[in-house]
DNA sequence: AGCTTCAGTTGACTTATATCAAAGCGTGCC
DNA sequence: GGCACGCTTTGATATAAGTCAACTGAAGCT
């Protein structure tokens, strides 16, 4: 793997392997791979051995679970510059989500038990990763009383002030997945999905464009939720 | 705080600070204390600034988060020897939740600045930490797919399943915490635990006295959530 | 082009749960 | 004792969301 790829430029730059020397990171990268991957294709299945966790370059990762009735319910999408599945280093063995690429897209795997070795010697980075969970445990917890305080309308609504670009004029955000993904990503159906937009479409708030949704009055919107 | 008291010793034991050497223990204890609350009182309130973390010794402690609309939201029930707000120690200043005891309660508060400088010095305390966050992440995570995919009855079922006591005969849990905390705590309504459990009575599954609840056929009610 | 497939929409209907209201019932207190 | 208070239960009703089904339209394939 070529050490000077924009690609690898990116995953230094992020916050989490920044505190890295030279020779470590060099070390890291020692053990990482590049990999591609083509829509739909998966990363890892539920219940896998867990070797290695990941951080996006390109695309877009949808992180699921299927309960053992079969339902399914999408968890979290990872775009670039975001990692997925660090907290499974520690969790003793196997994926409690699959992972797979919605799109196009193209990740770096790092190597847990290199990775875990690196961290011993290291408390900068165990800090780091440290305060990386935490983020990511407080964003669970609003997660969860988005899920019991909040009604379906008001979960989308959050979710699109959430994925609204700084600074778009006019504010419009792109969903760039399935409109059913984006349902399971916020417990509804497709159905309901497909009425509430159509509610607040008709409430002139927002207009929808093919997957492109224009937020009309932000200000409004940011009432609710 | 005497070193060789029960407390301590239980505190010692716990999975969390088992890794110290002698020196590193008494270096924790020199910056920790015990704190003694009555029922109802508050460890710390959503958006306290964020200086400690706490360790339950005896009673039950409730987190909770308020809406901005006010809606009220039990996060977790902690129990004795379990730890709480480990992880807003690197959210960088305010606890995202309130904590408060919910009967005569006893408590060990660690002070976060002089754990964070511990942790940068000893590697194995910070990948017990972080295996501590995942478990919890992961808790998180099977919560949110609970609360999406099951219903009100099954997450009650789950709750009670979770709460027995291991080769209880005949199989029973104590409540401990008034039913409406419990109700909150599911994502539910008073109302509808209460319709729920008078369902669950009638179809026998289980008996009601007082705070006790008796599971007639834990075979049976495994075979919901 | 014609066919299939799949995502999305829309309508009719059902169901779970919330909401509102009233009543029961312990517990502590004057 | 009797009163008030908070917790719980029960009933009636409302509402949000799920389910089932039909239809549309776009994309891909032969």
């Amino acid at each position: 793997m070529n050490p000077d790829s924009p690609d690898i430029q990116q995953l230094k730059d992020g916050y989490l392997l920044a505190a890295l020397s030279h020779s470590e990171f060099e070390d890291v990268m020692a053990h990482a791979s590049v990999r591609t991957l083509a829509p739909g294709e998966g990363v890892f299945d539920q219940g896998d051995l867990c070797t290695h966790f990941f951080f996006v370059l390109a695309g877009i990762v949808k992180l699921g679970r299927i309960a053992p009735s079969g339902e399914e319910k999408v968890m979290d999408l990872v775009r670039p510059r975001h990692y997925f599945a660090e907290a499974a280093m520690f969790l003793g063995g196997r994926y409690p989500v699959y992972a797979c690429a919605l799109e196009a897209t193209r990740l770096v795997a790092l190597d847990n038990a290199h990775f875990l070795r690196l961290l011993r010697g290291n408390g900068d980075l165990c800090i780091r990763l440290l305060s990386t969970l935490s983020q990511r445990m407080h964003g669970l917890v609003n997660e969860i009383d988005n899920l019991t305080l909040h009604s379906g309308a008001e979960r989308l609504i959050g979710y699109l002030l959430e994925q609204l670009p700084e600074g778009a004029v006019p504010a419009s955000v792109w969903l760039n997945v399935p409109k059913h993904v984006i349902a399971s990503r916020l417990g509804i159906q497709p159905e309901t999905l497909s009425r509430i937009l159509a509610k607040l479409r008709a409430e002139r708030l927002i207009d929808v464009h093919e997957g492109m949704i224009v937020l009309n009055d932000v200000a409004a919107l940011r009432r609710f939720s």
